[in-house]
RNA sequence: GCCCGGGUGGUGUAGCGGCCUAUCAUUGAGCCCUGUCGAGGCUCGGACUCGGGUUCAAAUCCCGACCUGGGCGCCA
């Protein structure tokens, strides 16, 4: 099949000016309207949408007749004439000479792509391909790369190395998650749960600024809208810089990413109400958050970690983005550098509604760190790959991790993370 | 892991012991209509998750299974 002789359009490409102009657009069959004697079919790409009138009097029985039997969402080129038209959607329309249909889809549909009738997240899982047709979700998906492009360029600015490390990994993680176990040959792996270990060992590279986009998995059996068990997480690394210094990096990239995001034509599609945040963040301590709950009725003992309703009603409070600092060692991983008194250099970047990010400080030092990983109950031996890079030469360094997926849900008020994941994977779905 | 909901045409829903031969919208099949843009009008087709129980009578109540939504915990 040829598919260069016709001269393919998108559909926005496509303009009043083009009137007279020979074009082809290709897509899926979106709405047919019949009027009897004008017959109008709305033709769909990734563009947007065009408009192919067809006037019974000025086309061919024949191809009257084969529009009228198309059914909706089948693939079909239409080569034609554009006219300019004030009464088209569009300003133009085209006038066709020839319709091929290169797919022609079964009549009934799993989901309508139109708008008119609602689908509950798992029909729309189900069909995903189909719900990709829509708006909404096309636009969500756009705005997924477009945040992924936008974090590249950020980090390629500033002189960032991308890196990729293992997924397959052996039991020595940082703890705190349940790990999807695999068959390695003769052994047993896991899925990694992030990239922490190995990001860090690069910072005894002499790659000191490095950044990693991947994915993470987590065996928890949670079942909650902003959970998943396979997760994006964009990792940062640096060397000769304190958690001072990631943090600003952190808030600067959010409000990068929101300012590319806001820009976005699309966006006005998901009725987002979308503000560049102001950077600084707000920066408040552990301790100052438990005295801010405690005003609001809710006790949480120091030592102890926020919980999802302590989120909440902080968020409320909040009502920005903002910092949540100086944790409780207790509470932080064994990587996490003591500052005095229980108190590490750790930090979460929160969302109103959920947590995007955390990050900290790291141990740099080799007997601090073996201690710390004794003291959480792991076996420094099993360790040993990771220790060993900071017997040789490690540099202070301090870095984070933050989940796209929940940057995006919370920018784009997304209700659910699935719905920013092509194909996600939680406690249940493993197809498609 | 614990707790609470829900499974009705393709999709989204109403009905919650007898008025159900099951509502409405959309989709599908077809007819009418020359400017639609959620087109309009008319006709037709299409469903109570499965298994067991209670009852004169079950979509409706009970039990189990399966599927599914959410909350908590844990976690990013």
């Amino acid at each position: 099949m040829n598919m260069q002789r016709w001269n393919r359009k998108y559909a926005t490409d496509i303009t009043a000016d083009d009137d007279g102009e020979r074009v082809s657009v290709a897509g899926w069959v979106h709405e047919k309207r019949d009027l009897g004697g004008v017959f109008f079919l709305i033709v769909r790409d990734i563009s947007g949408f065009a408009q192919i009138t067809l006037p019974k009097k000025k086309v061919e029985p024949e191809l009257f007749e084969q529009v009228k039997r198309v059914p909706r969402e089948s693939v079909v080129v239409v080569e034609g004439e554009v006219k300019s038209e004030k009464k088209a959607p569009n300003g133009y329309e085209i006038i066709p000479q020839q319709i091929d249909v290169l797919s022609e889809a079964s009549p009934v549909l799993p989901l309508d792509t139109t708008g008119k009738v609602g689908a509950e997240l798992d029909t729309r899982l189900d069909a995903r391909f189909m719900d990709l047709r829509t708006e909404r979700t096309k636009h969500i998906f756009i705005i997924r790369s477009l945040t992924l492009r936008t974090i590249r360029e950020f980090f390629d600015e500033r002189g960032l190395i991308e890196i990729n490390t293992p997924k397959i990994v052996s039991a020595a993680t940082e703890g705190g998650t349940a790990l999807f176990p695999i068959s390695y040959f003769e052994r047993e792996a896991f899925l990694n749960q992030s990239p922490q270990l190995y990001k860090q060992i690069l910072m005894a590279s002499g790659f000191d600024r490095v950044y990693e986009i991947a994915p993470i998995f987590r065996a928890e059996e949670h079942d909650t809208t902003r959970h998943l068990n396979e997760a994006t997480s964009v990792d940062v690394e640096l060397a000769f810089v304190s958690d001072k210094e990631v943090m600003a990096l952190l808030e600067e990239l959010i409000a990068f990413v929101y300012s590319r995001v806001v820009d976005y034509p699309g966006l006005a599609k998901l009725n987002v109400k979308l503000e560049v945040p102001a950077i600084p963040f707000r920066r408040i301590t552990y301790d100052e958050a438990i005295e801010l709950l405690s005003g609001e009725g809710e006790q949480i003992e120091w030592g102890e970690d926020l919980g999802t309703s302590a989120e909440r009603t902080l968020g409320k409070i909040m009502g920005e983005l903002y910092f949540i600092t100086d944790w409780p060692c207790a509470i932080k991983p064994f990587y996490a550098q003591p500052a005095a008194e229980g108190i590490c250099n750790a930090f979460d970047l929160m969302h109103p509604r959920l947590e995007l990010s955390s990050g900290s400080q790291r141990v740099h030092s080799y007997e601090l760190l073996k201690r710390q990983i004794e003291s959480k109950g792991l076996g420094a031996d099993s360790f040993e790959f990771y220790l060993d890079a900071f017997r040789y030469g490690m540099p202070p360094h301090a870095g984070w991790g933050l989940g796209v997926e929940r940057l995006l849900m919370s920018m784009l008020e997304v209700e659910n993370i699935r719905d920013v994941v092509l194909f996600p994977r939680d406690r249940r779905r493993l197809t498609p």
